[in-house]
DNA sequence: CCAACAGTTGAACAACCATTCAACTATCGG
DNA sequence: CCGATAGTTGAATGGTTGTTCAACTGTTGG
């Protein structure tokens, strides 16, 4: 019953666990950081993304070689590389009229790793 | 030169380095798991499933229960349950007029944690 | 049996997003 | 200085996707 003071009755159910909910909502963490970890995970939720990061994983490689491996456009893998430059998860270092990117560090490298052990079954 | 032989030249580069594409391209995974990849990501890329997912972690939880605890309709969150269903991230135990749902696995739970880890920084 | 409720589902709609295209900046060689 | 190339960027577009709505199934209690 406490559960409609706080929150809007969309859910039409009658007979509720109220303490149940109350106590998984304590254990829930912020709002902002439910929206943070999927904002950060809708990254890797993009197979060219993903492919760009595997591309760059050690060796540097130019917006240039990228798009030759992956067989895309300059301009579309520029564009994934600058959401993957805004999340952190790749530098870049100038060099003439190349721009080599890598990733950023082996956290990228752990999470993917780990989620590949999940696939694998 | 051979780049072009193997993919379509979307990339109007000319000067590029075929050594490092042709190392690179050894180490990439298949198509297929990168893509497999970018679909297991694509499910935590959303902030609904995400709160669902920390919502029926522990002790399981009714459709009706997770709905008034994110404050959304019974339907939303069945559409968003039948997406994590289909990835075997939660299973589900049905009882009377009531399904409740939990985690599959520790698994998820790892990969939502190494996540927290690098946002916080 | 029937009314009520929990949950599911498909279609429709709106918002989001990746790619394309064209125009732009910047750097190098001549 | 100028032409060519690497890379970036903004707008437009087409495909994807989350939510809503309405209709449906299935179970419980009277």
């Amino acid at each position: 019953m406490e559960i409609y003071e706080k929150n809007p009755p969309l859910c039409e159910c009658e007979e509720l666990h109220s303490e149940i909910i109350a106590k998984k909502r304590e254990a829930m963490p912020d709002e902002e950081t439910l929206y943070d970890l999927s904002d950060f995970f809708k990254i890797f939720g993009d197979s060219t993304r993903m492919s760009i990061l595997f591309a760059i994983d050690g060796e540097p490689m130019c917006v240039c070689d990228i798009a030759a491996l992956l067989g895309m456009t300059k301009s579309a893998v520029s564009h994934q590389l600058k959401i993957l430059r805004q999340s952190d998860l790749i530098t870049y270092r100038k060099s003439g009229k190349n721009v080599f990117y890598t990733l950023a560090d082996d956290h990228v490298r752990d999470i993917i790793e780990k989620a590949l052990e999940h696939i694998k079954e």
